[in-house]
RNA sequence: GCACCCAUAGCUCAAUUGGAUAGAGCAUCUGACUACGAAUCAGAAGGUUGCAGGUUCGACUCCUGCUGGGUGCACCA
């Protein structure tokens, strides 16, 4: 990578770190953040370091003395203007302002905008969305699929190996009552029409009638062992349902804009299991219960995991340590990251520790989410109160093109649905990714479909303003190339816009590092009224030549930065909307 | 009963993981379209961070105990 697109802060924690250790040469300092942040409040310089109170609590002295024998030892980087101590022992940096000019020039002459390839040669694999099969997606499903694709996509943005794995619901008991029930109360015209639908009515039918029927019930489990003893009908009948299933999924990730490298599901580990366990037993992790196999971890305060059922049966729990075991044969991943609601933390706590006690060396993280409610109760099939995921896409279209018709009326109808797509899935997006997803979400249209304030559509309308600059500037001035100018930096706003602008590669590397999208989004949205600001209080086009030029290079990382930043969030940023 | 999570402005959420005067958006009020797009901007008002203790230079953040809500806890995933 080349220096100057390492950003300032990662220079100046170096800087820090060298200074500290010259100040104190016995102690060490490794255990000591050093780090150098930027500034919590704007009036206290552009960079803040917090080490000396920190290091201050180590040696039990003052912490005010330890700074000032930083500043009297350090010798300043060539764009640092000053350094202050302030308050407890604050160290605060005021960067040059030529220095700020400086890396916006080199992140605009790099491709990445400075991003760091963190990831090289190691691989991630993403288990994200993972529906059940003959199930419509729901408003449920929504979180797990945004959140793991927005992840995907920071991943990659970092040069990490990414392989998104679709891990659907495709095996396990539900089959039994679903091939029965087709047998005998399939509507083949439903199937046509609205297939997930009509498996999804038939497997509640059939669910319900093997509760009070007992024969019913034996049919199922007949069926059941039929199939996973590899009955060719029943097996076909399986095949059609996830086919059918996924065609409808399909159509849906594609308005999302999400794609998967793989789908295996469930069924593709199911030869595995049986070795998973015995794997297991001869290590003297499971044992014997009331006729199950179980993995008992009374010790380590996780209960008990059922790896065998008594019936002979496998569960989920066995499925995903075979998965953990295939995928780390097959991929060699430093991590796995998978991404469902908070009800499975106690279930992938327990298998991540036996992956841990087999000696699988990868590193496992469970991303989770709050549930989505209804601000009446929680949705449930049962109840009948589920909106489905395609009526919330279409809602989101429509009031989207409502907007779009109202303020932009002489476009024509064909763009002003290509806008209201892009707007429309881009609010919905953006309301599940802007915020920190562990608190339970209780759904309303009118805060899903937000389009003011912290929403997308903010963010898209901050852009398409710089793309009509860009062309205007464009059509007024022919002959000039805005680059051939440099960056100058005179009015205030225009030099917080730049230090925030630096400040993209950091926003990218933090999002991916705590796996969470909400960070990406709040710099972006930060980014954005900044911009707001500079673009309602600064002249552009009626500036003489040089300013001018200036504001239209900063306008251009701006909208690069918003482009690529949305990308990473899967939101996409027409030019007109 | 045990475990995990949540509680911040009227509402929806932040707070760089222990830092300086707790910040945004919506809603409310006051201003700004004969400058580049008003889906915007400038400003005002709004807080005992659920309660009570504790730890320390410093607590929304960590510890203990409560209150209220959510979710799990043996053959569904």
């Amino acid at each position: 990578m080349k220096k100057e697109s390492i950003s300032l802060e990662t220079q100046l924690s170096a800087w820090c770190a060298e200074t500290f250790a010259a100040c104190f040469p016995g102690v060490d300092l490794s255990t000591i953040p050093l780090a150098v942040i930027p500034s919590r409040n704007e009036e206290f310089g552009d960079c803040q370091c917090e080490a000396a109170m920190k290091l201050a609590k180590e040696l039990k002295t003052n912490p005010r003395a330890v700074a000032q024998q930083f500043k009297e030892k350090a010798v300043l980087p060539a764009f640092v203007e000053k350094i202050e101590i302030a308050g407890p022992g604050f160290i605060n940096i005021y960067l040059k302002t030529a220095a700020l000019a400086d890396q916006l020039t080199a992140m605009q002459s790099d491709k990445k905008l400075g991003l760091p390839n963190l990831g090289k040669n190691q691989t991630v694999i993403i288990d994200y969305s993972s529906p059940n099969v003959a199930k419509p997606m729901h408003i449920g499903h929504i979180r797990s699929t945004v959140i793991g694709n927005a992840l995907d996509r920071l991943y990659r943005a970092l040069g990490y190996n990414v392989i998104a794995d679709n891990h659907l619901g495709d095996w396990g008991t539900q089959f039994g009552l679903i091939i029965l029930g087709y047998r005998e109360f399939a509507d083949a015209e439903a199937l046509k029409t609205a297939p997930v639908e009509e498996l999804e009515r038939i497997y509640v039918k059939s669910y319900n009638m093997s509760k009070e029927d007992e024969t019913w019930r034996d049919r199922a489990k007949a069926e059941l062992v039929k199939l996973q003893q590899g009955d060719k009908e029943n097996r076909a009948l399986w095949e059609k349902f996830v086919e059918l299933t996924l065609s409808e999924f399909n159509r849906i990730y594609k308005r999302l804009g999400v794609s998967f490298d793989f789908y295996r599901g469930e069924s593709f580990y199911n030869d595995q299991l049986a070795g998973t366990v015995a794997r297991l037993k001869k290590e003297g992790l499971a044992s014997v219960s009331d006729g199950a196999l179980v993995c008992d971890l009374e010790a380590d305060g996780l209960n008990v995991a059922i790896v065998r059922k008594s019936d002979g049966g496998y569960n989920y729990t066995t499925t995903d340590i075979a998965t953990v075991i295939s995928r780390t044969a097959e991929f060699q991943p430093s991590e796995i990251i998978y991404v469902t609601d908070e009800r499975q933390q106690l279930h992938f706590k327990q298998f991540f520790h036996i992956c841990k006690k087999i000696g699988v060396p990868t590193k496992l993280t469970h991303v989770w989410f709050g549930l989505m409610r209804l601000p009446e109760a929680t949705f449930s099939t049962r109840e009948g109160n589920v909106i489905k995921l395609e009526a919330l896409l279409n809602e989101a279209e429509a009031r989207a093109l409502e907007v779009v018709k109202t303020s932009s009326p002489g476009m024509d109808e064909a763009q002003q649905r290509e806008i209201a797509r892009a707007v429309g899935i881009g609010a919905i997006k953006y309301t599940d990714l802007s915020q920190n997803p562990q608190s339970l979400v209780t759904f309303t249209w009118e805060k899903a479909l937000a389009m003011d304030g912290n929403s997308a559509p903010y963010l898209q309308y901050a852009y398409a303003r710089i793309a009509s600059v860009r062309d205007k500037y464009a059509a007024q001035f022919p002959d000039k190339n805005p680059d051939d100018f440099p960056i100058i930096l005179t009015e205030e706003i225009e030099r917080r816009l730049a230090l925030k602008l630096t400040r993209f590669p950091a926003a990218v590397v933090s999002a991916a590092s705590l796996d969470r999208p909400s960070v990406m989004a709040d710099y972006l949205f930060d980014l954005s009224q900044t911009y707001s600001s500079f673009y309602q209080n600064v002249p552009f086009l009626k500036a003489d030549e040089g300013p001018r030029e200036s504001r239209i290079r900063l306008c251009a990382l701006t909208a690069a930065i918003l482009k690529n930043g949305l990308a990473l969030l899967g939101i996409e940023t027409p030019e007109r909307i």
